[in-house]
DNA sequence: TTGAAAGCGATACCAC
DNA sequence: GTGGTATCGCTTTCAA
């Protein structure tokens, strides 16, 4: 049905090869000018495209980025895959994307690679994933890392988590807070363990003592979040109450919103709350959410660009580290309510 | 370096066609089964997995979906990619994501759907698309549209908008309200244009006189649904104002009780609010948003089946309504204030 | 500067 | 039941 290449050939009087090398090479091959005409004026005619699958074939490169990634449905996620999306395509690559879903990780990664389809995978994930780790050390393809660090050999692209933890919890702390709950991720993993670490770097640099009861290990997910700090706001003694919450995300900070709404906080006057990452949401909670931006975007495109250097130029892994940026100031931070315990500590 | 079928054939012992038979064929093909189990054996020892490209080549299937949309930052998409993610693995499909974005819908398209990337194509937006339609026109594999109607010919999966329009709608008028601003999508379309009728047939069914310098077209878009509420509100005489709000989609009505809170609004008390869709965002806002439910995740799943059933058993484009949920009652709806009012009109 | 021909890795038709 | 072989559409080396 579509023009092939022959057809094309058979068109401008000319042997396939030279179509081909026409067609497909740069301007730099020698053809005579009249002969390069005929065969351009006749794939334009009959709408000649290449056969992407037998380009793939034959050369082993699909120009296809796979991108493997545990969910959709989060906004942070969904800024990474469109900044891949654009540095993909801007470079003419095309994005084969799967979920990669606790146990079937593995298959749906070697499914992937081994069969040729993609050149290199984009993976996004929270923190640490042991089945990932081992299914993606047996790939024999460029592999980067998104948003967390890399399993031996492979480039990543991740935020400087401990920088924008610091800038979020002093932030708190200069707004004269002195008991701030951490939502953390998971400690065991990048983005927990040195999210945790700027949150505590803060606390010393202020000279304020740190209560390891107030950080909370609640995961990356608003349900999670906002019943761990329920159960915990329930439980505290009204003399310990703690006056801010830093959460490590932007999913957990909304549910821990809900959740001081829940329990009748006025916000931001009985609690203020700082997040990491920016974003639509951010502006449609109430009060609106102060944090510190990322650059989730800036992250999905670099990784993407990084990978196919990898692919093309051959070039060696990377290892990226994005800096935050500032402190977008809303309104769900505000001095805490009781002034003469500030005093005291400040 | 990986495991041809060329190699499994030469360890087994067979030719390369018999392998091919076994190991690509169903348990139906005649052979010999000590045949057949020394094919599986060498596969099993060598790891040998089906080059894909190679299949597709061959057979001008690529067991590949396009998935072509305007965004992924939309809640109610993602739902979507879910459902649509899901049904493709469970049967063997891959997808391949493109955005679509204004002018160059048609060229994205083109390339995935023209170089036998794909063996069919599912559309997800937000209303009709001039662009989108005549790029699709041209193609000549399966075209799916997901939350709107087809172009000619081609199958689609829609809500029942006009049914979950007038459910929404009607809950709030039974809640006692009679001055109902709808938030529009956009009135051409599908979606837009059902809901108005929705909005509008519940207001006949009840009795309540239309007022249409309440609809407001706004869009999809949560920033401008914000924008053009707060210019209404701002400009309507106190005796005016209306009491409630139905917006057709989730991240407009999100807005919408951005603007609310903004303009010093005390909700539910002044003013109530229900959107169509349910997710996450509905429970992190304050209030937390009462809904119609939509079948988004399903809808992203019958696409998938009906697309690849069309590929595989050449059934004919199919054309699916989606019924709506219940109303998921949450606290931004109460009654009207200003009782009185009610009184007068009920 | 251009043509001929060998594959890439699989499928499927046709013999035996 | 199993083997041989043409073929999918393209790239690329080697000759001419």
């Amino acid at each position: 049905m579509a023009a092939t290449l022959a057809d094309v050939a058979k068109l401008a009087g000319v042997d396939l090869s030279t179509a081909s090398r026409v067609l497909a090479g740069s301007e730099q091959v020698r053809v005579r000018p009249e002969t390069r005409d005929r065969i351009h004026v006749a794939a334009k005619d009959l709408g000649y495209r290449p056969n992407r699958v037998a380009q793939a074939l034959r050369t082993s490169k699909s120009s296809t980025l796979g991108l493997a990634l545990p969910q959709v449905d989060n906004p942070v996620f969904t800024d990474m895959i469109s900044g891949v999306e654009t540095a993909a395509r801007s470079r003419g690559y095309s994005i084969l994307i799967t979920r990669i879903g606790g146990a079937s990780a593995g298959e749906a990664l070697l499914q992937m690679a081994e069969a040729n389809r993609v050149d290199g995978v984009l993976v996004i994930s929270f923190d640490s994933d042991r089945v990932l780790e081992s299914a993606l050390g047996g790939l024999k393809i460029p592999v980067v890392m998104i948003n967390r660090r890399a399993v031996k050999g492979a480039g990543y692209v991740v935020h400087d988590s401990r920088g924008a933890a610091y800038k979020a919890t002093r932030y708190l702390i200069e707004a004269g807070h002195r008991r701030i709950i951490h939502l953390a991720g998971r400690l065991d993993g990048y983005n927990g363990s040195e999210r945790h670490a700027g949150y505590v770097a803060a606390h010393q640099d202020a000279g304020i003592e740190l209560d390891p009861s107030l950080v909370l290990e609640v995961g990356y997910d608003a349900e999670r979040a906002a019943q761990v700090l329920a159960d915990y706001l329930k439980s505290v003694a009204p003399s310990q109450m703690p006056t801010a919450i830093f959460s490590a995300t932007l999913v957990t900070a909304a549910g821990a919103i809900r959740t001081l709404h829940g329990l009748g906080f006025d916000l931001p006057r009985d609690f203020s709350v700082i997040g990491l990452n920016d974003g639509l949401l951010a502006t449609l909670l109430f009060p609106q959410l102060t944090t510190v931006a990322l650059q989730s975007v800036e992250m999905g495109r670099r990784a993407a660009e990084m990978i196919i250097d990898q692919i093309n130029d051959d070039l060696a892994p990377a290892h990226v580290t994005l800096s935050p940026g500032d402190v977008v100031v809303r309104q769900s931070v505000a001095p805490p309510r009781d002034r003469e315990i500030v005093l005291q500590s400040g």
